[in-house]
DNA sequence: TTGTAAGCGTTATCAT
DNA sequence: ATGATAACGCTTACAA
């Protein structure tokens, strides 16, 4: 227990240095004679002196931090994604400031003026709605952002995801090809990028197939996902008179609603309704039933986010950078082959 | 897109009046004229800028910065307590620098190191093996500490997390009620205040069943908790000639590994081997079978643990602080009353 | 091989 | 009501 932290000078006087050479001692920058060093250290000790990072940013101008703005961190998919940007800028030396937006843009924005304060070195986003002037703060202050798993159409950033329009249209396939015709989709933000494209595969998915499209097939809620927002918006979707035979939900918060829901209607999957969910769970198959679902890398897209924006920091240009890696669709008893086997 | 970050000086020049003026307009620390006020304003929106918290760290000497130090953030258990840790310290403009440690005190050292340097201003942890050291680094650097989960019993630090020896005394009596003898744990890393206490439990509460101790069917293995680790030693549980009828997991990842062993070993939960295990699943009632749990109030640990720190930060003296959350025993299928009806 | 001293961008203490 | 200026704790030319 210490009165006051120790700087610098402190080292240096009980050292009988200078500054000077107590920094370059600690820094390994210029060559000191052995006994000088061994002063130095033995100061270091003595004192317990840790030097300040933040004088030293200061001076630099670097701070080896980055911010990571997503939705929610509890979400599995994000979770592993700041697994993997953590594990790589981690063994660079720097750290992460984490940031929940809760699909808020007014929370995303307050934390953007933060990040800027803390002058990061750049961010990795998983953008909230058109999140185009908070994207543009950052580049106009030239701090590198890498975009995640969403991307306005705006804005030419890096982004780091997957073929979202492709994915989705071959689950809806799949579930056609399993004979239903009637496929209700469940959404939360439907404004997201990412929403939006998987909606838009739906779509082709059922044209392709000439199966007619109907809007109140499609259900969604505002605000973060969760399993409560989606059951109540499922067990909406089954006062339709013509109920769907299957569901296609967008996220893996999503699907554990809709199955939650199903069950509490007295339905059972798949014999009457056939579950296939955007995003993978690590134990999807040990449900009831085992779940169908499209499996992202996630750990992955964690990564290459992370190894883009190091890069960006260490001066590389990767304004034209995008990375679309691969989904795969992992099929489980949640769909059957031959489709609903029963009423009307 | 500019050269150079506008700074202080540059917003007094263009403004017209001095730096301090600028500061306290930002700060509103002292009266302005409207007149100045709306000068400074402007020159701000104009030169973009953004005030340096670096440079006002180093002199006010606070950070708004405080570190959190887990195993793994992909652990529900930490996912979930660490947004806890988050929405408090959001609420007072405070981020969090997220720290993985991976049961390594190699990396939890040099964490620390790090957030010494960056002069956070306090600390939550769940400590790994002797942390005593790493913690005494913090508080003799009078940068306050909170610990979650687990509880080295050296130090005297404030504490948060749950009951546990209590927590498993009743799961495994409920166990043996159910009419289990021969009952096996499965834990991780078994050194842990955690993980001992939990064993304390499940040994007690055999001793006053007046059922004998087995060190043969405790199992564990070392290094962070996950889902393949789990079943590789609960494989090698099964080997033993006198296989456990019911399974005492130490946590949610090992739950899992546990069932996936057991299913892929060709026997049934809960009519060959019942489950019960440690730390919820937001949706292990949807499991084949669903699973028996303890609950822990985890986002309550991590707001706990949040808003002591952010006392001790205020100068508050916390030294004392020990708060033990209530655990909840969530009994589901996979441990059925009557006990196991088979072999031997 | 080592030291001196000028910043880095703020806040805070005096003055005025 | 506002301004000068000395810190804050480092790094880094430039000297010696």
């Amino acid at each position: 227990m210490q009165i006051k932290k120790a700087s610098i000078r402190d080292v240096a006087k009980l050292a009988g240095v200078s500054t000077a050479t107590v920094s370059h001692v600690l820094n390994n920058t210029r060559v000191v004679t052995p006994e000088t060093s061994d002063r130095v250290w033995k100061a270091v000790h003595e004192l317990d002196y840790h030097p300040s990072t933040i004088a030293r940013s200061l001076v630099t101008q670097k701070t080896t931090t980055i911010g990571v703005m997503v939705s929610d961190i509890r979400n599995p998919f994000f979770t592993d994604v700041v697994r993997g940007i953590e594990d790589i800028f981690n063994a660079s030396g720097f750290n992460l400031i984490l940031c929940n937006t809760d699909e808020s843009e007014e929370k995303a924005n307050l934390y953007g003026r933060v990040l800027l304060g803390k002058r990061v070195e750049g961010v990795i986003l998983a953008p909230t709605g058109h999140a185009v002037e908070l994207i543009q703060d950052f580049i106009s202050q030239s701090i590198p952002v890498v975009l995640i798993d969403r991307r306005p159409p705006e804005c030419i950033v890096p982004f780091v995801g997957v073929d979202n329009i492709a994915a989705a249209y071959e689950s809806v396939s799949h579930l056609v090809d399993d004979g239903h015709q009637h496929i209700g989709l469940v959404s939360s933000l439907m404004t997201s990028s990412t929403a939006q494209d998987r909606i838009e595969g739906y779509r082709r998915a059922l044209r392709d197939a000439k199966i007619s499209l109907s809007d109140e097939l499609i259900v969604s809620f505002d605000g973060i996902s969760t399993v409560v927002s989606a059951e109540n918006v499922v067990r909406e979707l089954f006062r339709h008179p013509h109920p769907p035979t299957a569901l296609f939900t967008l996220n893996n918060l999503l699907t554990i609603g809709a199955l939650r829901a199903i069950n509490d209607l007295g339905l059972r999957c798949p014999e009457d309704v056939a579950i296939l969910g955007f995003d993978d769970l690590e134990w999807a198959s040990m449900f009831t039933p085992p779940l169908t679902m499209v499996r992202q890398p996630t750990y992955e897209i964690g990564t290459t986010a992370a190894s883009i924006l190091m890069r960006a920091i260490s001066g590389e240009d990767i304004t034209n950078e995008e990375v679309l890696l691969p989904t795969k669709l992992i099929v489980r008893d949640s769909c059957r082959p031959g489709g609903h086997s029963g009423n009307n």
